[in-house]
Formats: structure tokens, C-alpha cells, sequence
DNA sequence: ATAACATATGATTTTTATATCATATGAAAT
DNA sequence: ATTTCATATGATATAAAAATCATATGTTAT
């Protein structure tokens, strides 16, 4: 992984086509087609995102056959996640309204 | 605070010049022009990236006079950091280098 | 060896975010 | 009431990131 500046880290997971890709991860380990399939995104686009996340070490794969399995790093994806749900939970009133 | 999804969440610190303006709201809370002179930017650009900063309620202000003083929400940004950190401490080869 | 499938990569266009500049607002001092 | 200091805001220009399209690479099956 190359060495992320606090910027560099944010910047990768600030981006909506990559929050979905994560998102379908979250759920199971998938190929690059399945991926497509589940977010309905092409092929092209998601493989390019995908080398963003990898390359920070948000996700990695292992080959089967011609495809590629990826899957998450959780130990990172989740305690962040449950950053946000709980910055949201304390500061934003239609979230609090929601529960 | 508005209703933030977690790309508009991570959007937000995934800015230099914010994050600039966090470190530096981190070492003390300040005034709109001492962020200027600590950080060595522009008076507009610092009002309109603090703007963005405290809609989402990653920092906050007092006013003081003619002057607004601006501090920083540590309880979600302390944790965020130590996931970053962690994040690094474990995935970046130079980074554990460095230790 | 070639075809078919799965995925990656490079170059360019398009979109989005950021910085910048000029100006407006607000608050205290004279 | 006017000047000065502190900060915010709007419009536009600039820069950066993302999407797109075409094509290349790699892997298995025939």
C-alpha cells in the first residue's frame, strides 16, 4: 500500500461509486461482474474503482480461475462507519427524527 | 446540521485546506484570521471552507465581539484520526518503517 | 492456436469541487 | 454617523476527479 496522507485516505472513500462497491463487498465477497450486476454500474467503472480501493488496502482479492474475488478490509470499513452513523445520530435533527 | 450521507460525510474532511484548518483547531480553538496567519491562507478561503466545516458540525463557533471563535467537534474527529492511523499502522510498509 | 470470457488500463471528455476576487454584512470604536 | 476591523457570501475562473470509450491483457476451454 502506498503510505496515505489523511487527505489521500478520505478522498478514497469520498466518492459514491466506491461507497456502493463497498456497500455490495459488505454484504459477501464478489468478482468484478457480480459487482457490476449488484450496483448496476459497467464494467470499466468499477474495475477502475476498484484499483482505487485495493491500492489503499480498502479491499483486496484472490484469483479464482479468470476472475477475481474481492472483498473488504473490515477492520477498517466498519469502525468508520460507525463514526459516521454516530456523528449523524448526535448532530443531525431528521436523523434523530427517523429512529 | 443537515442530513449528511457518508459521501457528503467523508467529502467534507477529505480537503487539505479543512484539514488544515482542523489541525489547527486541534492544537486550540481560534479566531477566523488567526486560522489565516497559522495556516498561512486566505481570509475567504478560510470563511468558506470553516462554512462547510460547521454545517456538518465538525466544528463549531462562539461568537467573541467582532469575532467569531472557532473550535473543533473532537468527539468525532479524535476517533476518525485514530482509524486513519490505524489504518496506516497496519496496511503501510513505509509508515511502519518509520517507527 | 484460436476463440471466448473476465478484467485491467490508457486517453479523453465530462463533471464536480476548489480557489479566487470583489463585495457585502456586522460589530465595535471614534 | 462614519470609519475600521472581522468575517461572510456570491459569482466566476481554475483545477481536480470521475466517467467513458476503446483497447489491451490474462485465463480457460475448444
Amino acid at each position: 500500500m502506498k503510505c496515505l496522507s489523511y487527505t489521500q485516505f478520505f478522498e478514497v472513500i469520498a466518492n459514491k461509486t466506491r461507497l456502493r462497491i463497498i456497500e455490495s463487498l459488505f454484504r459477501s465477497p464478489k468478482s468484478v461482474t457480480e459487482i457490476c450486476n449488484d450496483i448496476k454500474e459497467e464494467q470499466s467503472k468499477v474495475s477502475h474503482n476498484l484499483k482505487i480501493l485495493t491500492d489503499c488496502s480498502f479491499s483486496e482479492f484472490k484469483k479464482d480461475g479468470k476472475k477475481r474475488v474481492y472483498s473488504l478490509n473490515e477492520k477498517t470499513i466498519i469502525p468508520l462507519m460507525n463514526i459516521v452513523d454516530k456523528h449523524a445520530a448526535s448532530h443531525c435533527k431528521k436523523c434523530q427524527m427517523l429512529k
